[in-house]
DNA sequence: CTATTCTATATATCA
DNA sequence: TATAGAATAG
């Protein structure tokens, strides 16, 4: 361990004086580096870590692959900045995607260095050092300083009121729309003013544009940005007011960045800038695990690193220190399939271990059970539950596994989910407290007007906005306004007067209450907290916990106001629970941790590489679903196992699936294919309803991939190589064929002939691709099957 | 205005 | 299937 070091920062920092030079080049600094002891935080590092450690001048992209020390690196080098006499922990700006990321650096250079580590005050998201320079020039981009943040909803709402402010039919052109549009064009850094000629016209017959400017003034109106502005503000403050640019860039000494594939060109912009002047910029990601592209992340970014910073050193992390050999080759050979990527090549030291497991479910039911039972028998053998995790493409997956584990009684838990403050009784206590501390906050106050009802539904609402609107204030002002004449029946007219004055006595306890004691308050007199007592549906009691929760962290906080700055920004459910239960999570979720044991369910084409992102962005959308897959099995440490069910049910309705092409992307070498238990579901209880209905069981093993893979255990011994489809190229297109094409023989059957299916009953053949029908069912209408597993009829 | 029925819809997630 | 939001009945 290395000793906290006697650092300069216990002076404090001038607050106001950006352009204050630091002394890091004096002599006093240059002194105690000399005396600074041999470094002991470098031992331990490999030659490469070491490098991307002592690399500090200029610009430097390290290329993490997954399980290298990536963190290690990060946190390594801020320490090395710091303790070199390099950098006061001030002088370093260091970002990072998520508050948790961002807080885990922040222990982790603690442990490095000491204490010193709380002087680093420009650690944090983009986000929270975006709104942190903002505030400091609000007054300079048309904002007050005590601006406040929209979360996603308050931005749905107000997208909805700019549409329907320009006559637009919602219906027809929805806020979500809208919504993602300007976050897209947010995302690649543009303004109202610097959308493309030919996208401005993207909604509405034209209006795209025009609503985007819209919507902008009236965050201006009312004083707020959504997260998308914490960035695109700065750019905007940074090229209007080239002198504020120059006080952060001479700030920023040298500056970080964690997982530099995920930003988007906002983001890049950002940086840019930033990195201008110094030129000290250190990048740290892997293009491999590139999993945010449809939120506007450009792996781009990474990939033309150099070329963007030119003279940038690029140094390569390849060592894995994580996963067992089988597992890592794996993943290697699946992800060496994609094009757009820089590579790299993942080495291991460890036994080759365990290989890769695969096992075809009847059903999702059947899978869940096949997992949950493997789960048990690991248990059973002292397998920790903390140290395994089921790792899910879609949400919906997550259901059946839980009843599954619920029945069984694994504990289990469910990571990610809705945010904290995302979720409603959140957001509507919060709402409660935006009006009490700003009565002008419109938002908030429509929000919670009517929650718990009152009798203030939309009519009422609608009379307040008309008149805010024609007077031009906000709505608790022309609530006050109203409440005084006779415009409203006496109903709703008692009730808005009540709350008017409720909300008055609040505003004026505020003054001399604590913030929570006042919450608690608020929250009771308003009938909040009784809403939900009163509610019997199962979540209640969870909300009511979430209240008190929230209730609970306004403590740390010196009042109100500096709660409802931070809160949106900051506040995380605390999931320090590190118990010992089952973690269930989407792969996104999944990323930045790892396991022992990964259980990766739902390996089958349109559920896994998703239909819906293949058909928005083919090859691209291919290649990111490839690197998921590459992230999913790179969270093991010892075992991985893969699952794919031939049926599963889609909204509802039950399809027939094939096995995931990445299946077929694995390496034989490294995989073994499991043979499910064959009394699997025989009689009745525990087994699938379909068993009975099922007179070909053993259909479900004729799929290609399943095929393949048993051909590919047949040659293991002889070392041949199997046929992948490497030569194809472009879109998806080619990908549909691949699993058309690789079972050898034609089918059999005839256009017009009926058939019979095991679940979707009897039909008749319309067209015939390869193994793949296209059945017009008798009751279950038009789907595209394979062959396998239908009858002929007659 | 509220309660009920109906209907459209369905990736992933972070501030 | 499950849910949210809209249409409709009360």
């Amino acid at each position: 361990m290395v000793a906290p070091m006697n650092q300069p920062e216990s002076r404090p920092e001038p607050q106001d004086d950006l352009t204050h030079e630091p002394a890091s080049g004096s002599l006093s600094a240059r002194a105690r580096a000399a005396v600074a002891p041999q470094s002991p935080y470098l031992a331990g590092l490999n030659p490469e870590q070491r490098a991307a450690v002592e690399a500090t001048e200029g610009p430097v992209l390290v290329l993490a692959g997954a399980g290298t020390g990536k963190t290690r690196v990060l946190t390594t080098r801020i320490a090395h900045l710091i303790a070199t006499g390099k950098a006061r922990p001030f002088d370093i700006l260091a970002v990072t995607f998520t508050n948790k990321a961002a807080r885990e650096m922040r222990e982790r250079v603690a442990a490095l260095i000491g204490p010193v580590a709380e002087g680093m005050q420009w650690l944090g998201t983009f986000h929270s050092i975006g709104t942190k320079i903002l505030r400091r020039h609000a007054e300079l981009v048309g904002l007050r300083s005590d601006f406040t943040i929209l979360g996603t909803d308050d931005q749905l709402r107000l997208m909805k009121q700019v549409i329907e402010a320009e006559g637009i039919d919602e219906k027809r052109w929805p806020a979500r729309q809208l919504a993602s549009l300007i976050d897209g064009w947010k995302n690649r850094g543009l303004g109202p003013a610097q959308i493309p000629a030919g996208e401005a016209g993207a909604f509405a017959q034209g209006k795209g544009g025009k609503l985007y400017t819209a919507y902008q003034d009236r965050l201006k109106v009312l004083n707020a940005v959504d997260f998308g502005d914490l960035l695109l503000e700065c750019l905007r403050l940074w090229r209007e007011h080239p002198d504020i640019l120059q006080q952060y860039q001479n700030r920023f000494r040298y500056m970080l960045v964690d997982e530099y594939q995920d930003t988007n060109v906002a983001q890049y912009l950002w940086l840019r800038l930033l990195a201008q002047a110094r030129k000290n910029l250190c990048c740290v990601g892997d293009d491999d695990q590139s999993i945010y592209g449809w939120r506007g992340a450009e792996v781009d970014n990474i990939l033309r690193f150099d070329h963007d910073f030119p003279g940038a050193t690029v140094i390569r992390l390849e060592r894995n220190y994580r996963s067992t050999g089988h597992i890592l080759a794996a993943a290697s050979f699946l992800i060496a399939k994609n094009q757009g990527r820089l590579g790299k090549t993942l080495r291991t030291e460890d036994e080759p271990g365990e290989k890769v497991t695969i096992t075809g479910a009847w059903d999702s039911e059947d899978e869940a059970r096949l997992i949950c039972e493997e789960i048990e028998a690991l248990h059973a053998k002292r397998h920790p539950l903390s140290e395994i995790a089921i790792l899910v493409r879609i949400s919906a997956q997550m259901r059946e596994i839980e009843e599954r584990l619920v029945t069984l009684g694994v504990p289990y838990r469910v990571i990610g989910g809705p945010r904290f403050y995302e979720r409603a009784e959140i957001r509507d206590a919060l709402a409660y407290l935006r009006v009490v501390n700003q009565p002008a906050d419109d938002l908030a106050f429509e929000r919670i007007v009517n929650v718990p009802k009152r009798g203030l539904g939309d009519a009422t609402v609608q009379v307040l906005h008309n008149h805010a609107r024609a007077a031009r204030v906000p709505l608790t002002e022309a609530a006050r306004f109203i409440v005084e004449t006779d415009e409203l029946k006496p109903k709703p007219r008692g009730a808005l007067r009540d709350l008017l004055i409720s909300f008055g006595r609040w505003a004026k306890l505020s003054e001399t209450m604590t913030q929570s004691d006042l919450a608690q308050m608020v929250l009771e007199e308003s009938g909040y907290t009784d809403m939900w007592q009163k509610d019997k549906s199962a979540d209640a009691a969870g909300r009511l916990e979430n209240l008190k929760e929230l209730v609970r962290s306004m403590e740390e906080f010196p009042d109100l106001q500096s709660f409802l700055e931070h809160v949106s920004l900051v506040m995380e459910a605390n999931e320090t629970d590190t118990s010992e239960r089952v973690s269930l999570m989407t792969l996104h979720a999944a990323k930045g941790l790892e396991f022992n044991t990964v259980f990766l369910p739902g390996w089958e084409e349109g559920l896994f590489p998703n239909q819906r992102a293949l058909d928005e962005s083919g090859r691209a959308g291919l290649e990111e679903e490839r690197r998921l897959a590459h992230v999913g099995l790179t969270r093991a440490r010892r075992m991985a196992k893969i699952y794919f069910a031939s049926n599963r049910r889609i909204h509802g309705l039950w399809n027939s699936t094939v096995p995931s092409r990445f299946i077929d992307d694995l390496p034989e070498a490294s995989v073994e294919i499991v043979e499910a238990p064959a009394n699997f579901s025989q009689g009745g209880f525990g087994g699938s309803r379909f068993d009975r209905m099922a007179p070909f069981s053993g259909s479900s093993y004729q799929t290609p991939g399943w095929q393949r893979a048993q051909a590919h255990r047949a040659q293991t011994e002889s070392g041949s190589t199997f046929a992948r489809g490497g030569e194809r190229r472009g879109p998806m297109l080619i990908e549909g064929e691949l699993v058309a094409k690789s079972t050898g023989a034609a089918s059999t059957f005839a256009v017009g002939g009926r058939v019979l299916h095991s679940k979707f009953g009897p039909g008749t053949v319309e067209a015939v691709d390869g193994n793949k029908l296209t059945v017009e069912f008798d009751k279950a209408g038009r789907k595209m099957v394979l062959d396998s597993f239908v009858e002929r009829l007659g």
